[in-house]
DNA sequence: GATGAATGAGGTTTCATTCAT
DNA sequence: TATGAATGAAACCTCATTCAT
């Protein structure tokens, strides 16, 4: 183990982002009430356009069409679309951080593993797949070295995470909890991911489950 | 499970993409020596610009370039950019699917269960390390339901799956092999995704294989 | 000489000028106390973008926030950006045309001829240098052919040239004493413009000072 | 005098200016015959616009339209407009400093100083209103600080001006030669620029080329 | 009086793509 | 075979300007 170069992600995502992240307009000041519904009603059709288009396609023209706006109204929310999606990308971590720390802490791990792992792998594909969309982003851009993304991503999963490596740490599995978590998360990530693919090379989605919460448990809870 | 729905990737990718993929130059001719080096040129070229730039910045007039040619000639061999990244992958399937069957079923598995998984998730994490550039297109792609980029996907993966797959019927863990075999590529393919990620986050890499190995022996060997 | 084609510029600028640079609003009304500090903090910030930024890149937005308001309360008291010029030259204008005139004529010509040029030269420079975003603006548009711009110009200069012009005129050079007064003020002027031009090709203040002066002196007191 | 801060213009204008300067599309691949010409066109195009609209509403969709081609193929040759200025500039200095040094410096002003004189102005105005365009551009750019267009302008009258002060240098005038020349040329410059407001003014063009004629002789030629 | 907010308009810039050589 | 050259098309982005509050 080398805790030693651990980042400090504990306490949220880096300062830098917030410059990126602030509600203000181009002129630099604080929007009213229209203005902040505006910038929500872009931030919507950027979530919008990502499911629809996907990232690389995503175009300012697009997501202010979709807006019912113009794009140099776009302009005056955010900088280019990234920042779109870098909000919306922090929203979900905002959202979701402790949601998915709770879903695997909040479980009856010593009572009935069997079924804290199956929920923790339903739970976790079912949140996956309903934010698909921003999470691919966040996946793609992480792979592509972007810290904004990546810090982002490391604190969305990193409650989720840190339950998983402190429940691997009750028992001695011989291997290293952090490792084991990390392995866990990137399992459950992936079929998350390629479900549909999955599926077509003929897993159906009960057998997957099982399998995985299978895994889990093994992994974690020995 | 629904064997039933199974799509027939045994004999290598779809026809489909036969006509995407051959070597004949715009004008329908068979180009000759000179110009299959040139297309090869063109070829390194893209692999290289997917390298560095990303799938999401590939440009025709950046890969011309780098191939010390013009635009213009790069039509001559593909309708698009896309088309020589098809043509990429599609090798990297030719040249890496029995490879990775291999990986698998080539090991001593009844009598060194530990030393297999280890050289497994080795032998993967270091492939999908060295062609990752071009294993980001295939999952990004497939992701998005892009067939053709699926498809070949599904091949190159195939025929280490299905050797897992075998192996996890051997032993009745309770579970569906095909399933456990999907997942466990699938870890295997995020965790080399996120490599870099995870060693940030304080896991190294000794540690990652030593508990990956521990879950693939457990999965398909038990 | 041609005089019976000279305009008619004793009397200050012309009357066209008038209705662009009256204080009213936008809505036609006379504005308050209020309303003329804020008309006058856009000139002065106005005056200090075109110091920073320069005539060309002279921006509504920009004045604005300078001044710490909207757009839509600039429109208010200008029609445009260049109006806002416009009533800062007409001030510089209406604020030196007599000092100018006094610099030329409330000098000793007779008693200390060379005191005078030397007094003159500088005061015309320092003049220069301290105004001298407005007077590029002056200078530029007058080369244009702004009417406007130029009727200012003349006006502002036109008291110490016909001081210079007297002065010419009280000794028979053999040169028409306009044509001098004029080419003094021009040399005047560029070199004003061009003065760090000037220094960095290795011609130092008081050898330019004394260069002119030693000029001026000769054109108009022989 | 402090001739050791004279930067060295002996040479032409600066290194750095080059890289603007040449003659490679934006590919980097130098044009062929074909390319250079439309070049030229871009060019002739941009001078036109710069006599017609000047320099603050030069667009490069107008320098395009007026060269009968399409904004991108403005981009293949020049970076932006000011880039095609400066090329412009930088010719016409390449085409008239040795001109303008030969004016001043090809004259018989020992035998006949008071023609020499007389030349030597009528020569300047000539060129000056010839080029005008150009000309505006490099003072205008100069006066605002850009080291570019103030080299080219420096090296343009380089020729010109040391002849003068060489000139001024042959006579004890009391004044320093470098000075009397510096403002000898600044005022032929600024006459020549504002020689419509002169006219306007009432001098006429012979009483204006004789009266400078008259201080430029009593300057340099005592 | 002041200004938040929205946007039409228009120039900039980049590229994929074509074609004649 | 290769490519110089040109450009349509489309997105980007910025501002001047307006209007309702």
């Amino acid at each position: 183990m080398s805790d030693d170069i651990e980042i400090p992600v504990e306490s949220g995502p880096s300062q830098e982002l917030a410059a990126e992240l602030d509600e203000r307009a181009a002129d630099g000041r604080m929007p009213g009430r229209r203005g902040l519904a505006t910038r929500q009603r872009l931030l919507d059709a950027t979530a919008e356009q990502l499911e629809t288009v996907g990232y690389r396609d995503l175009k300012v023209i697009d997501i202010a069409r979709a807006a019912g706006t113009s794009p140099a109204t776009f302009y005056q929310y955010f900088p280019d679309a990234e920042a779109a999606v870098l909000v919306l990308a922090a929203a979900l971590t905002e959202a979701w951080h402790e949601e998915l720390e709770a879903l695997v802490a909040g479980r009856d791990w010593s009572g009935d593993p069997a079924g804290a792992a199956h929920e923790v792998v339903e739970g976790f594909l079912t949140f996956w797949t309903d934010h698909r969309a921003i999470l691919k982003v966040l996946d793609l851009a992480s792979m592509e070295g972007d810290f904004r993304f990546r810090d982002l991503r490391t604190w969305l999963l990193n409650g989720a995470t840190e339950a998983l490596r402190d429940l691997a740490a009750t028992h001695d599995s011989g291997y290293d909890p952090k490792a084991t978590a990390g392995i866990v998360v990137a399992m459950l990530a992936h079929v998350a991911n390629h479900r549909p693919g999955l599926e077509r090379w003929g897993v159906d989605h009960d057998a997957l489950v099982a399998a995985m919460a299978g895994m889990l448990r093994h992994a974690v809870a020995g």
